[in-house]
Parts: C-alpha cells; structure tokens; sequence
DNA sequence: AATGAATGAGATTTCATTCAT
DNA sequence: AATGAATGAAATCTCATTCAT
C-alpha cells in the first residue's frame, strides 16, 4: 500500500471535516493509519500537502469535468454541461477548493498553484477555441483570459449557493439558469 | 477610546502584514496597543475577529467603490468604474480577503457573511435596475442575482491577477479590459 | 444591605456548586450582585473568606444541633440527638465542610480554626461533664479531648456515607445505629 | 523507567513541600525530571493526579501498618500498634490526606476512592473478626462497619493534632492514649 | 464606598518535530 | 522504512488585582 498517497487521502478527508486550522498532523496519520514519525519520510509539514492536495483536487474536477460533457453536443450545450459540472464540484468539495487556496496562498507554493490548474484552464480554453473556429461564439473573444473568466465566475456562483449549506439544490438550479443565460450573452452564442 | 475598533483594526494591519497563521494574538495585542488579557475581553479567540474584520472589509470595499464610482456617469462608465473599484479593494486587500474567506469558512460564522456583503450586492443591484430602467441593459436581466455574478465575476478576475503579486499593474490593465467586454456582452449593453 | 455578608453567603453558595478550586472571585461577586472591585474592600483573598465561612458553618451547625437535642432528655437520648444533628449538618454541608478543612489547612488561618469550632467542642464538653456528674457515664472519662473524639467519629462516620451521595438515608440510618452503639461503649453508658 | 510512576512519585512529593495550590505542572515535571508535555500524555490534569496519588498513599498506610503491627501480638496489643501508626501515617502524609480528600472531593473521581481505601479496611476487619472469634471484644459488634469507625476515630484524632503542627509529639502522646482508652470501652476489649 | 474595564504575570496547553529502537 | 514516546519551544488563556472614575 502507498503510505503517500494514504496521507493525502487522509488529509483530504480530516481538512474536510474539520478545517485545516483545526487538523494536527497527528489526526492526519491516525486517519491513514501510520505512525507519527512516518508522515516526516513524504511529506516536510502540514503546507506541503497542498500541491499534492490541490493535484488531486484538480484530477477530480477534470473527471466530473469529463464525464458530464458530451463531446459531440454542441457548444451551448457543452457549456450548460460545464456550468454543471462545476457546480457538483463545489458542492462536493468547497472546503477543499477554500482550503487549497488560503493553503497555497499562505505559503510559497503559489507558483506551482497555476501549473496545477493548468489543465482545466486550457481545457475549456480548446472548447472556446473550437466554438470560436464554428462561429457559434462572437469573434471578438480572447480565448485564454476567457476560459479564466467563465471559470471564475461559475465557480464563484457555486459558491455563493454552496458555502451555506450543500443541501441548496433548489437554489442551484435557479443560480445555475441565472449562469447559463448571462454566460450566453457574455460569450455571444448564437444559436 | 474604543479597545474593540483598536483590536480589529490591529487585526487587520497584522494579518495583511505576516498572514493570518504567522499571526500571534501577542502580535495582534502589541500592535493595538493594549494587554493580552484584555483580548479576550472582546474576542475568545483569533478566528472569532473574522466577521468583525469582515464587516469592516465591507465598509472599506464600500467607501472605494462610492469614492471611484461617479454618481452622474452613465451605466456603462460607471462599471468600468466598478470593476476598477474591485480590482483595486483586491490589490490592497487580497491576503485579508483570502482570510476572511477561510477564516469564515472554517467557523460557524457563515450566516453571518452574508448578512455583511448584503449592503454591497444591494448598491450594484440599484445601479442595475436604474440601468434596467433606462433601458441601458437588456431587459431580461435579474438584477438580484446579477449583482451577485457581476461581483463575483470581477472579484474572481481580479484574484486571478493579484493572488500572486500585487504588483501586476500592467496584466491587471489586460485582465479588466477582458472583464469590461466579458460584461459589456453579458448585461447587453447598448451603448 | 450588607455586603460583607453577601459575599460570604454567595461564596458559600458558588463553593458548595462548583468546589473552591474551580470558583473565580468573579463568580462570587457575580453571586453576590456587586462588583468585582468591592470584593477586595472586603476581603483581600479567597482564602480569607474561610474564617468567615467556617463561622457561619459552626453557627450553622449549633443551630441544627440545638434545634435538635432536647435540653431534659436523658444524656443516652441528647447522644444520639446529636449524632442525628452531625449526620444532618454534614449531609448538608460536607462539600464546605471539606473546604474550609483544606481551605484553611493551605493557608495560615489555622489558629482561627480550633477558636471558630471551640463553642461546639465545648458544648459537647459540657454534656459529657453532666452525664459525667450524674454518673451516668464512667468516671475515668476526660470530657474534653473525648468530646473532640466523640465529634470526630461522628463527623468521619456521616462523611463515610455522604461523601458519595446525599440521598443515603438507608445507609444513614444503619450507620447512625452503629455509631451509636459504638458510643454507648465507648462512654460506659449505664442505662 | 516508567515515566507515569515516575510523576506521581514527584507530585506526591512537591506538593507535600509546597501545597497543591501553589504547585504548578511545571514543578512536577522538573521533580520528575521530564518534559512539560510528557505530563500531558499521562494525566490531562493537575486534579486527574489524584486517584493515582490516593492508591499509592494507601499503599504506603498499608505498608506502615504491617510493619508496625506485630502479627502475634494480642489484639489489644495489636490494636495500640494499629494506632500509633496511623498516627504516624498522618503525621508523615497530612497535607496529602487533606489533599486526596478535597481533591477526590471536587471531582468525579469518588467512586474510585472507596475502591481505592478498600484493602486497609478489610485489613483491620480481618483483626476484628479474629479478636470476636477469639472472644477478646464483646460479640455484639458488626466488624466490617466498625472497622471503619474505628479508623474514622483515629485519622481524625490524629489530624486534630497534626493539621496545626506535625511536632507535637506530647500532645500526640495524649492523644493517643486517650484514643486508646475510648477504642478500649467503645470494643469491649477483655483483658 | 462602589465600580468594572483593564492589566499582565504566570499558568496551562498544544503539537510539530525528533530520534532511539 | 517505520515507529511512537518524548520533547520543549511557543502559543494560548486565566484571573487575581488595580485604579481611574
């Protein structure tokens, strides 16, 4: 069994429920069931979790990411699917993506935090690119910065709703078609 | 003179200088200026100053934006003006509001967030109905909601600059003109 | 109103809840409706409100025995009157009694000890004397340092049942008729 | 070497020096000649030392008993021998006695401390037993009851002359004598 | 006499880190 | 590589006492 990867999923598991203020090192090897002193073999402290933290983080929004969008639907199609799929993972692991960024930010590992969301980012950057080749969205759009935006502001959402109570799934749905339509002007879709 | 202003004030100061991890009570007490003990006559402990601070973030975020934002320029001036407003709280303010973003999330003071941005998501939803109304604005648009995206969204683009560097004037100038026309095209704008 | 009198009281009162460790002169003065600077008009620590306490407590205790034993009875009677009244006092009261014990063990108040409990040991001397006189008990008894053992045996006997709970009443009564027996030996009581 | 004994050794010891209010946590572990954390890993509490501290005192009782009382002694030999050791266990130990007491008093560890004091009555009821069997007291006595009365009688004959000074060895000696003689009548010793 | 906010010395407590096994 | 008891520096927190009002 892999010790280091039992710590991250440890991790993961007790900064969720309990913040990552509140968690010592020791709740973190008694969830991965190691000993204390082995914890120092991978990792040098508690902050150097988070890129590790924040990697996996990532890999799973990318497959909630691909798993939720079509890849023959059309365009405003894909984006409805995009919008969905970031709200399920706030839902699912706002305090993770709250906590990775107070936890990166609060140490010197900002740099490597671009790098790990790299993926995401040039994922939706392709299908803007690709839209923007079909004309499905205006011409005027600089893909790179864009994709940022709409993820910012799609996350940022969900997080509105989902900070509270992860139980909003009413509220989501109405926050969600509020998304959609100001994304489609935003964007420029024609349909 | 007010012990509890000095303490969040303190506050405030200490955690934008060393983070709010670095930050010892003792760090914030000496820079207020009062006893130890006389802390915990106001607060029971570090995390507890949070919604204070936030408030206090609130009415500085306010006083920038009611200071940059001309009462008689038109809509479309008067968002750009807004976004400048945001970019700069952020620049000045993103480790605080990192903190209180975390700090809040990792309490029980969650309901109590909401209660403090409310005066600013209701100045933008005014200015959006009055653009509403002057049919400046598509007029399909919510203007509650709206508020909360077009907040969101700048905060978020505005992050994305300065979470690493606060010294990035010239990708900020880049960064506010993609949210200017990401917006223009949202709120359909006719200009 | 007296103040003085209301501290002791409610110092009596917040002991007797919380054990003299855990109270706070905070508690106290909160107990007794005044302010946390009159106390040390008063007092000038906790532990010198023992003195004062322990004589409440001994009023306390000659009140109840008085009330209690019958100035005609028989001396075999009186005895076990006042075995009854020990066991009372300090079903009641055995957490104070407890606490002035060490209460003034940890300080240097002890002489005021003998000189507070002196009216009951002389009281009980004095019973003894009589009986003595009326050759109702034997003769080689010295009253005084047997009515310091008398009430000793008796204090130690209740404290031996309602250390643990206070609603004994079974085992009181059992216990009371041991001790009793024990006494009657003791004394050479002649029927 | 085993750290728990050796901070309940070294607490036992600093606060017969010093008392247990004014004794902190750090002049145990200094005696103890261990860190201040590692105090943490065994009790949680100054108060928690109690229960340990109250079976090693018992044990220490039980074993200056035994080596004061001769095994083939008459009973009343025996019993004068039971005296003056407890006499001596309270001379020694007072400020401990006082301190299980108020200690286990104010907390919830009470229930141990009949458990705890279990062995030394047995041990007397035994030579009770043994002195009725022998027809040495009068046959009427109850020995498990009055083996604890009899050890009430003398700890608190003896704490009424050593609470104030433990150099009071004439007193002492009358004392005793006095304790002798009630024990005498109070049991029907034969001689 | 009475108040109670403020004090700060000094206690408790935590917990990341080490290191002998 | 793995362990986990032990460490002790450094933090938090308490609360008796003061003193200006």
């Amino acid at each position: 069994m892999n010790k280091k990867e039992a710590i991250v999923r440890a991790a993961i598991q007790v900064f969720r429920e309990q913040g990552i203020d509140k968690t010592k090192i020791s709740d973190i090897v008694k969830a991965a069931g190691i000993a204390q002193g082995t914890f120092y073999l991978y990792f040098p402290s508690k902050l150097s979790l988070m890129p590790a933290i924040a990697e996996v983080m990532v890999e799973k929004t990318m497959t909630i990411v691909q798993e939720t969008v079509q890849v023959n639907a059309s365009f405003p199609v894909q984006l409805t699917q995009i919008v969905d799929a970031i709200f399920m993972v706030t839902r699912d692991y706002h305090e993770i993506q709250a906590l990775i960024y107070s936890g990166l930010a609060s140490t010197e590992h900002l740099k490597e935090w671009e790098t790990v969301y790299a993926p995401f980012y040039n994922w939706v950057s392709e299908r803007l690119q690709e839209a923007k080749a079909d004309g499905i969205i205006r011409q005027s759009i600089n893909v790179d910065p864009t994709a940022k935006l709409v993820i910012g502001l799609v996350e940022s959402a969900a997080e509105q709703i989902y900070l509270y109570d992860s139980e909003q799934e009413d509220q989501a749905r109405i926050q969600k078609s509020e998304v959609n339509i100001f994304l489609k002007h935003a964007l420029g879709i024609r349909e």
